[in-house]
DNA sequence: CTGTTAGCGCATTCAT
DNA sequence: ATGAATGCGCTAACAG
């Protein structure tokens, strides 16, 4: 059988509260007795009861990754960066996918309260920037880390500079001698991208090239959407000699549609996406893009959480860096 | 405040008991009663409190997903079938990837184990056929499922005709005039692979081809070790007009190392994969390959795994069907 | 600084 | 077919 904190109290010689405070890093311990007690639970591999310290705590010891739809693999290096810091503070990750066909995100979002009782959540957008979302959680005052928020003011989590990282792709393209640059935008809801169609223009103002939003499509992240906006892009009577999709997969997209009707990346025409998936070097040609760290912001966004989990005020939006990557899908406009 | 079981029992005028009865489906109750606990139930919005339930039942209602490095959408799917399954069950899912740098999978699952106590496990390839892991798990008694394995005789689970799917596959690409046709094995770990390879040389057999080694390259699941096979097999005095790869990233890989040498797919040669995950469909010439209901495959494993926790004998190994499709990326071959 | 006592909310005996 | 008592393993409030 496991042995309970009851067996190492009796084999350390102290009491069971002693052991409690022990393993739970309260002050109030002679060096000696903690010692003692850390030998005992050596030697009986003592691990405390999940079940037993949620009952008694009153904390459940989960915190949840609430998504709607966000790109799978971004998910995916979310989800295991968070799995890491979790692991290390011996929390446990519950996954909390919300707005069913048909379900409100706030009734999806109830049940897993009702069921879990999550001492915190971490949002991805796009339901990082979600009203009903974030409401409901102030609401029920359940501590929580956005990812990329629109409006990081008085929130905790992680971002990065979505302007920035855009400013300087896009500055790299001016520098190769691009004036005529298309941009395909993210799903509205999505708040980051809004800060990266900010960087479209603000670029386009540095390098004192009018904005025409003729030169702009809407996208909705998927390859096919991407296909779509490309095409819409590459009908115009003059058409860009370069286009900035708000994400990998819409940036793949625009090379297949400008495949498909005979235009070669990047001679005829320069492709650069955003975030780095692994798409971005599976396809070919290879799309410049911008890194940011995913995996890590998810682990970050986890370790900020759970401070504020530990103590009310805790807690702080932490900033990272991007890293633009100029790859095979862009060079200089060819004259025609 | 949240309501206890004990104030359900107050509120229809029974016993704890039976409110407990009632809400695990125990006989012994009339159907009187039952309706008046459902009633109260619904009237006090009551929701049994995990940490107790687990603490009182001595069960931790976790299964847990158990991995190694599976393709990341593999995995991404297999979670999203589980997590389906789970929550109609009210149980919680727990991933566990093993076998990190330096650490032993046993180290990293025993882990698992003393944390978080999972009722029963889900393994998936390759883990699902290492001796170690199961080894531990029978050792320790623990309920598990796997997915596709190879020696399926005993086990508990969920899997498909591997080599009937690559029969069907190779007998089209036969069908279209191919006679000399290569193969980029999966990691010799992963039996499901063997199974795929099998499928390959059975199918030569059948076609009167005579099986020949040296069109046969060790892969690694990788796009880059796809690139790797792919030139190896490319670079003989006699190329194959036709490639096999056991999984869609490897065939990627495969149709990247052609254009790379200036080949066209499918004019010059056919490559086909296996998985149809969305790379198969987003790479440009779309990917022939075969389709498996992964996130489904989760979904069963999950619910014969639920199965034999409630009983012992309980469970079974389930089949599912397979979709061989045939998209751009072959062709009859090119005389030359 | 350390120990004692009393629940946390439920399932599980064993009665009736 | 139903109910009363007991305890799962731990933390919290209080006492020393």
């Amino acid at each position: 059988m496991r042995s309970r904190i009851e067996d190492v109290a009796a084999a350390a010689g102290v009491s069971m509260k002693t052991v409690s405070r022990v393993l739970n890093n309260e002050p109030n311990v002679r060096d000696e007795m903690r010692q003692r007690v850390m030998r005992a639970v050596e030697k009986l591999k003592y691990r405390p009861n999940l079940s037993a310290r949620s009952l008694a705590g009153q904390r459940s010891y989960v915190v949840a990754l609430v998504y709607n739809n966000p790109s799978r693999n971004y998910l995916m290096e979310i989800q295991s960066g968070m799995l890491d810091a979790c692991r290390d503070s011996h929390y446990n990750l519950v996954l909390a996918p919300v707005g069913s066909p048909r379900q409100r995100k706030t009734d999806d979002l109830k049940v897993v309260f009702e069921h879990f009782a999550p001492d915190g959540v971490v949002l991805i957008p796009p339901l990082t920037d979600d009203a009903s979302v974030l409401d409901f959680l102030d609401e029920h005052e359940v501590p929580f880390a956005c990812i990329a928020p629109k409006h990081p003011q008085g929130r905790i989590g992680v971002m990065m500079d979505e302007t920035a990282a855009v400013l300087e792709l896009m500055q790299g393209l001016v520098a190769r001698g691009h004036r005529r640059i298309g941009h395909i935008k993210g799903p509205p809801a999505h708040g980051a991208c809004q800060w990266r169609f900010k960087g479209y223009k603000d670029a386009l103002r540095q390098a004192g090239i009018d904005y025409d939003p003729g030169l702009v499509a809407q996208g909705a992240f998927s390859f096919e959407s991407g296909i779509e906006a490309g095409n819409q892009l590459l009908d115009l009577p003059r058409p860009p000699t370069a286009i900035f999709a708000a994400n990998d997969d819409m940036a793949a997209g625009v090379i297949r549609a400008a495949c498909q009707r005979g235009l070669a990346v990047p001679h005829d025409v320069s492709v650069c996406g955003f975030d780095d998936t692994p798409i971005a070097r599976h396809i070919y040609p290879a799309l410049t893009t911008v890194r940011q760290p995913t995996s890590e912001m998810g682990r970050l966004a986890t370790v900020e959480l759970l401070a504020r989990i530990r103590s009310q005020g805790a807690g702080d939006m932490v900033r990272v860096e991007h890293e633009v990557l100029f790859r095979e899908s862009t060079q200089p406009p060819t004259r025609r």
